[in-house]
DNA sequence: CGCGCGCTCGGG
DNA sequence: CCGAGCGCGCGA
């Protein structure tokens, strides 16, 4: 038989069909080695045929993985195709997503275990009265029968291998799976649906439409509803993929969903180990796990058979890849629900504008959870006028009433969380006598000052620098560093409230897969009284006596350029202070900002998340920003800049004409550098556009994939969240 | 004359 | 992507 084969290289002159000769047994989807160029390297099985072009004397013969199963089911296979359309991206690009990372380069296999079982009863053995270890083991074995080598050579040192050469005892491999869960409990839980939780239910469960919006304030019960649809999927034989941000795959969910679910469950997320992760995915290729739970990647996992799939917090960005192909997870989803026959579920309570606009246009279900199933009111929001307090001499980060809560705060006993944007602009060296700004060599970003290394960062490759003592440019003394990190607002604070234990969480404090959960351990485990942080500590966590929560520069996102800045603040303060007062304590905000009458921050104080909709769909609506139009940035960037302008030339001619040819359907077209010039010194152009009709987009894809070299990337940005 | 580097081409 | 083959520039 001939194989038609997609060798594992992720490059664009390798990506075509190379025919092999393959076993009669050999099935489109089984993973291969391929002898290529030399060198044997992985490939995939497209498709099995009885004929090729190819001549005799250049056919070569791949061997099949040792998979119990192929890797790729049909359903895979076809996406993948489908992607590669969409993306103009190479096949082997695509066919990755599919396999988790440690599948490919082979360095993770299965875990197996040698067992020893008795042949011969031990009365009929022929042991000599010295060898204790033999006897020993033996009898062990008679008395419990098949046993893990690795214990009885703890045991009796060399008695087994000794049995075994006389033929007395059989060894055998078995494959043993690893648990990542071994220590969490495993109840079975049922919990009685709310009857608004049950009415959820129905109406997914009625409603003729794919793809189901459930939006509810937060508290409101929406994972008990994605439990009951699992559960019931679970119960017709049916498979689940159930995708959550990244970051709220805490312990705690963990635990609930291993309780509920058991064993059915396969959990994918980044603190597995490799092994554990393999095996995980193994669970659900043969079918032994039915619900996939995980980021953005588990929306790939091998699951046949699906009954739902569903996406939680759908509003977050991490669903957008941000690495080629740059898919969107939503509608990867929204194709395997289709081919599927099944329902897709979005839960948020700050829905973004796009889903949003979809669902009151009718195209999804929209259904509504007004009521938190505890009754517990959400915390007050109040609003602090930063302009106010520098007008009274207040030059430091907090405000006269943040510090006045702080105080009560720490007096009661409670615990507080001070949130910062963003880092980046923090920190800054600034000569005071020619204005110049210490700068990355190879990025060309501002460097950001970290006390605790003494050094001047980059925070886009890492490197480090030595502190400045005089400007380099004009020689002048007067340096000093600008803006606010979370560095130097806990050194502030420290200041004022020397007794409180203070915890700073933020990309540098976080090294490691472990990093953020540490400090969210300990901050749970009360030992800090104030955690310090960024965007990090905004989700998913439980700190049940967290009474306080302080927003010090709600301004640095609202203000931030991008069309979608409103709304990303909107969510980020109705989940900041969703932080605050879980249990029995009343809960308090504290937004501090310079610009209070904002309608943003005036519908988030009021958590009125319908009259932030309206108003801001009017204002993209008016301004023509998306969903109203396609926001598309073509990145071009490389080390050489004569070939990375030569390709941005050529790119922006193909694409130019695409214009002149339809001027109708963009709003915006031109090209220019990148906000970043350059990034660990590679050069960064950029062509924008805006088009209000995506019927071009994908002669823009092609136009990249055609423009894109060896040493020049050009990669296609839909709605891009930051156009750094 | 020979080697080293950069470019082009092919891989089944 | 990676290695083989080849042309061209430079030092001895």
């Amino acid at each position: 038989m001939i194989a038609e084969v997609i060798v594992d290289i992720a490059a664009g002159e390798t990506d075509r069909i190379f025919d092999y000769l393959c076993d009669d047994d050999t099935v489109a989807g089984t993973r291969v080695r391929a002898p290529f160029g030399g060198k044997t390297v992985p490939g995939f099985v497209m498709r099995v045929k009885t004929t090729t072009n190819v001549p005799a004397n250049k056919l070569k013969k791949v061997l099949p993985c040792p998979d119990e199963l192929p890797a790729l089911t049909p359903e895979c296979l076809a996406l993948a195709e489908k992607l590669t359309a969409r993306y103009r991206v190479p096949k082997a690009l695509t066919l990755r997503l599919f396999l988790p990372a440690e599948m490919r380069t082979g360095k993770v296999r299965e875990l197996t275990k040698n067992y020893a079982s008795l042949l011969v009863p031990v009365a009929e053995m022929q042991l000599s009265k010295t060898a204790k270890n033999q006897r020993g083991a033996a009898e062990y074995l008679q008395q419990n029968g098949k046993t893990d080598c690795a214990y009885l050579n703890n045991a009796f040192p060399g008695g087994v291998a000794a049995l075994e050469k006389k033929g007395y005892v059989a060894i055998t491999k078995e494959q043993i799976l690893r648990d990542p869960y071994k220590d969490v409990s495993q109840e079975h839980v049922t919990r009685v649906l709310t009857a608004d939780q049950q009415r959820a239910v129905e109406i997914i469960g009625s409603d003729e439409r794919t793809v189901q919006l459930l939006h509810g304030v937060t508290g409101s019960g929406k994972t008990e509803i994605y439990l009951s649809l699992i559960a019931k999927c679970l119960k017709e034989g049916k498979s689940s993929i159930f995708l959550v941000p990244e970051i709220s795959l805490t312990p705690q969910m963990l635990a609930q969903l291993r309780a509920r679910f058991g064993k059915q469950a396969a959990i994918l997320h980044s603190g597995l180990s490799a092994g554990e992760r393999f095996d995980e995915w193994w669970r659900l290729r043969t079918g032994e796990a039915k619900i996939a739970i995980g980021a953005r990647s588990a929306i790939f996992s091998p699951l046949e058979n699906l009954g739902v799939i569903i996406i939680d917090e759908e509003h977050d960005s991490s669903y957008s890849s941000e690495t080629a192909p740059r898919y969107n997870t939503f509608d990867v989803a929204l194709l395997r629900a289709k081919k599927n026959g099944c329902k897709l579920v979005l839960g948020s309570a700050t829905p973004s504008t796009d889903t949003y606009k979809r669902a009151k246009d009718g195209e999804f279900s929209l259904i509504r959870l007004e009521k938190r199933i505890n009754k517990r009111p959400l915390p007050e929001i109040v609003i602090a006028d930063m302009r106010r307090e520098v007008r009274r001499g207040n030059n430091t980060a907090f405000s006269g009433a943040l510090k006045e809560e702080i105080e009560k705060c720490l007096t009661e006993g409670n615990q507080a969380i001070l949130f910062l944007n963003r880092r980046g602009y923090s920190q800054t060296v600034i000569c005071k006598e020619c204005g110049y700004v210490a700068k990355c060599e190879a990025c060309d970003v501002s460097l950001t000052y970290h006390r605790e290394e003494n050094c001047l960062k980059c925070h886009y490759c890492g490197m480090k620098y030595n502190p400045l003592s005089a400007c380099p440019e004009c020689g002048g003394v007067r340096l000093t560093y600008a803006g606010t990190g979370t560095q130097r607002i806990a050194a502030e604070l420290q200041k004022l409230y020397p007794a409180a234990r203070i915890l700073r969480m933020d990309n540098d404090t976080t090294s490691g897969k472990e990093g953020h959960y540490k400090i969210l351990k300990a901050f749970g485990e009360k030992k800090a009284d104030i955690l310090v942080g960024t965007q990090m500590i905004a989700k998913g966590h439980d700190f049940p006596s967290v009474t306080l929560v302080g927003i010090l520069d709600a301004d640095m996102s609202l203000h931030f350029s991008d069309y979608r800045s409103g709304e990303r603040t909107f969510q980020l303060l109705t989940q900041v202070a969703g932080r605050s007062g879980r249990a029995e304590e009343k809960g308090k905000v504290v937004l501090q900002t310079f610009d209070p009458e904002n309608d943003v921050l005036r519908f988030a104080v009021r958590y009125d998340y319908e009259g932030f909709y309206e108003n801001e769909i009017s204002l993209r609506a008016a301004m023509a920003f998306p969903p109203f139009s396609k926001i598309v940035r073509v990145l071009v960037t490389g080390e050489d800049d004569k070939k990375t302008i030569e390709a941005l030339r050529e790119v922006y001619v193909a694409l130019e004409k695409l214009y002149t040819d339809n001027p109708e359907k963009f709003l915006f077209f031109n090209k220019m550098r990148a906000p970043i010039k350059r990034i660990q010194n590679k050069h960064r152009y950029q062509v924008l556009m805006r088009l209000s009709d995506t019927s071009v987009l994908p002669e823009i894809y092609n136009a990249c994939a055609e423009a894109r070299t060896r040493d020049v990337l050009v990669s296609v940005e839909e709605n891009p969240t930051n156009l750094s």
